[in-house]
DNA sequence: CTGTTAGCGCATTCAC
DNA sequence: GTGAATGCGCTAACAG
């Protein structure tokens, strides 16, 4: 038998012992005793509060406050066995559609009364493992996933563990077995390289993520890739930026990660008629560069996006780009959640949206074609 | 005797009465059972395995993996009245600032083997109590607030609670029982309605939050009025401009506010001269329309942004602005945890770090001056 | 309306 | 090495 989907804890247990806090806390008991009624009834005023009579919840109030007392959540989970928490785990808090994702999944939470635990993993499997398995041990209801390694994205066992499905959002997925909400970026990719290329480009720069790494950077790298095969053109690897602005901490600033790129691309040897960016904001980075050069967009360059922003309609020229559906990737991610809460924890829930080029100012034939 | 801050329940308790649930969780009882050990060998195999006979122990890893066995980490805090998790309080997803806050809790969240609880109140004080509450409810060793509303700041008993400190963050604040790291708003937004006064503007803009709400936001309308009426001129409220890109969770873009914010201040009676940003993100907005506008910045508009990003150095023109020391903010909001974490529970614990006047080329006299 | 009993799942303390 | 007993703080089921 190989390992199954198994948690154990992984907590650094040996290092809190410095203060042990001798503060004992204040308790139901205490306030019980305090108002010569039984724990249950001190219970109930604060779960139920219809259930006890106006005077003796009026009098454990007073004693709750007079105490100090604090109500443990926690304690409440095991009794009821309750699961408060959702977690959310991102592969960058760079993202900036992270956001909407954010946004929606505290919405829903909201509603449902639950909490959201949030982890980074920067791209990191190790550190995808040990938050998978954490959320699964603090009783989580569902775990979202936004972008994952190539790595533990094998991992099948630990993607489909029984007692807490995870939903992985942002991109369609290969694995028939894996909740999914999102987009197909390969195809996604794929198509707007070859608008690209029906242009006349034969020399298309990519900026992308660490393909070797991320899931989402892979099927991204891969669409380029294969559509300039389909073409007879023949890749360039030097035409392809990695960017590590998901892993590098230093660089906070997307925009600036686009710039450069940019002027990394700008400096090839054979410099590219196109240049395709993983989203509005890189894009926007490279646009003002290459306007800073001197150069114009789309008569010597043309600029793609491949992730629109409200931005990319404003600037001039404006961005060429793919219209992904976050909202709906949202409302998905919620809908997943209410199926759970409702008793059926989904198995192989796919939900593949489509997405939208579009067609705007950044683009035109290469000069010399 | 006033109300203290009491924390009691308050979840939507009648609701998820819809799936039983009747799946019983495997418990450590029942690897007991199977390998004819006792619950607490078990529990030994998996928090002190050293102390179990490696035969013993492999049996029981065995029997938890066949078992489907899942740590529960809930019922292990109770046990060891352990606190695993530390609460972050966002007034909204969208500020970029926010982002490094994240980063830095997370590497320290990592470090100590804490978990984090993210909640965004849109700068509802509503929320942000409840958020306040439920935190502390799930026995969280701090609470990071970014971002605050005034009516929530005056609650200085929920601030002050005993069993949780809570820590301001981004904003010095002017109450110093409350503890805070971070930049005098007030100050800053003063100092930079100076430097454009001393360059001769007497009609100056300024795009702000909803100061009526957002504790910042107030601070920093105050500077700039204050600052105007150092110098003896004229406060126009209608030089004011108001985004509530916090609450509004359509608008997602940070830059189109400012491009939006520019077009009714070019459209004003009474043109400005100068114009104040929140940030470099509001303030490329504006740069872009104005110069869509075929304006020229500074000639015939200057710029300001008060918190810089990466991007105001390269953008033309770079952008004159204020630095804060986000990492700076990080940090102390790590060390104020290590405080908590070796004892000493913080109370008026206040770092106030200074901000710096970064000077480009966005500024210049007025024409008319 | 209120109390009794039992249990949630794990950890600690002390024995053996 | 292993085990028994007890506690963490709260809740559910059933009684009265």
């Amino acid at each position: 038998m190989k390992e199954k989907s198994l948690s154990l804890p992984s907590f650094p247990t040996t290092q809190r012992e410095r203060a042990p806090r001798p503060t004992k806390n204040v308790t139901m008991q205490q306030i019980a005793d305090l108002c010569h009624v039984s724990k249950i009834t001190v219970g109930r005023t604060f779960l139920h509060p219809e259930q006890v009579r106006p005077r003796t919840r009026q009098r454990i109030l007073e004693a709750a406050e007079k105490l100090g007392y604090t109500y443990n959540a926690l304690a409440a989970t095991l009794g009821q066995s309750r699961k408060p928490f959702v977690g959310l785990i991102a592969s960058s808090g760079n993202d900036s559609q992270f956001k909407s994702i954010l946004r929606a999944t505290q919405s829903m939470i909201r509603e449902e009364g639950l909490d959201l635990l949030l982890g980074n993993t920067e791209l990191s499997s190790q550190q995808e493992k040990l938050l998978i398995n954490r959320y699964i041990q603090y009783q989580a209801l569902g775990i979202v996933m936004y972008g994952i390694t190539l790595e533990t994205f094998q991992q099948r066992q630990l993607l489909l563990n029984a007692a807490c499905p995870i939903l992985l959002i942002g991109d369609s997925v290969t694995d028939s077995k894996i909740n999914c909400a999102g987009v197909d970026i390969y195809k996604a990719s794929y198509q707007m390289t070859e608008y690209l290329i029906r242009f006349g480009h034969r020399n298309i720069a990519l900026l992308c993520g660490r393909h070797d790494i991320s899931y989402r950077s892979a099927r991204r790298f891969q669409g380029y890739r294969d559509s300039l095969e389909h073409y007879g053109i023949a890749f360039r690897p030097e035409n392809v930026i990695i960017t590590d602005s998901d892993l590098n901490t230093r660089e906070n600033d997307i925009i600036s990660s686009g710039y450069q790129a940019m002027d990394k691309i700008l400096h090839l040897p054979s410099r590219p008629t196109a240049v395709m960016f993983p989203s509005d904001m890189f894009a926007l980075g490279g646009l003002l560069h290459t306007q800073m050069q001197g150069l114009d967009v789309p008569r010597d360059l043309s600029i793609v996006s491949m992730h629109e922003y409200t931005l990319s309609s404003w600037i001039r020229p404006s961005l060429t780009t793919i219209r992904v559906p976050e909202e709906d990737i949202a409302s998905l991610t919620i809908d997943f959640f209410r199926e759970i809460l409702t008793g059926s924890p989904p198995s192989g829930w796919q939900k593949i949206l489509p997405t939208e080029l579009v067609i705007r100012d950044s683009c035109a034939a290469p000069r010399n074609a």
